[in-house]
DNA sequence: TTAGTCGCTCTGTTTTTCTTAGCGGCTCTG
DNA sequence: CAGAGCCGCTAAGAAAAACAGAGCGACTAA
């Protein structure tokens, strides 16, 4: 009988599509780091502090696979590879943006383990 | 020598404390439902399709710890609790909408798993 | 030659997440 | 009153994910 029992709360399917991907740990900030430019496998492990190079290699397939990220083999000679945002990547930048100024407002306090 | 690694790219704290919490299964999910009223436990279960109690219960304790969502225990008799936002996951509303826009209009085609 | 960087992959361990079961308190049905 | 069912959890073990660390082929710089 309750009156919200009968009003069904559902997942908004767009924000559970969201977090198919970016509720997973580590892709967000993949994202973010390659927001400021393409960088190599080695840079981006040292700039998402703590990956390691089994996960980040594992994250980086997913991310191409879904359409955010390239990755472009150039063959020097000293074979050098470069992962870069793809548009779709591009336009979650503003959104990841924002997303830091809530933390920064929000959660700067939080004592992180 | 090579100018790029002179550049330490390092990823953004505040990006970082914001995917300590969000970066974790489920927990924008449940943020964002809450974004539309407070619920109780199972109406949150039901919400969030495919979450177990375990992993509801450990969830909404985290999002407690971080401030994110309160806990309300009315003793009726019947026993109700409500799960609702603090006033930082309201804040993090508009967020939650624009990445639910930005996944409708990049993700929408990903056969998802 | 030796040492070091890059871009990974493989192995085995630890951590996290998931499934399943169950419990006490309450209500609703017959 | 005796089930049967809902609510809000928690405990225990299994399965999946993440981790550290070693190693490897191709290359370069000393």
């Amino acid at each position: 009988m309750a009156a919200d029992d009968l009003q069904v709360h559902q997942c908004d399917a767009a924000i559970t599509l969201a977090f198919s991907i970016l509720g997973k740990r580590w892709n967000g900030m993949i994202v973010a780091v390659l927001g400021s430019g393409p960088l190599s496998f080695v840079a981006l492990r040292r700039a998402v502090t703590g990956i390691s190079d089994a996960v980040l290699s594992d994250r980086l397939s997913e991310l191409a696979d879904a359409g955010l990220v390239t990755r472009s083999v150039d063959p020097g000679p000293p074979v050098a590879v470069a992962y870069a945002l793809t548009a779709s990547g591009e336009e979650l930048q503003p959104v990841l943006q924002e997303l830091g100024r809530w933390a920064l407002e929000n959660m700067a306090h939080i004592a992180h383990r």
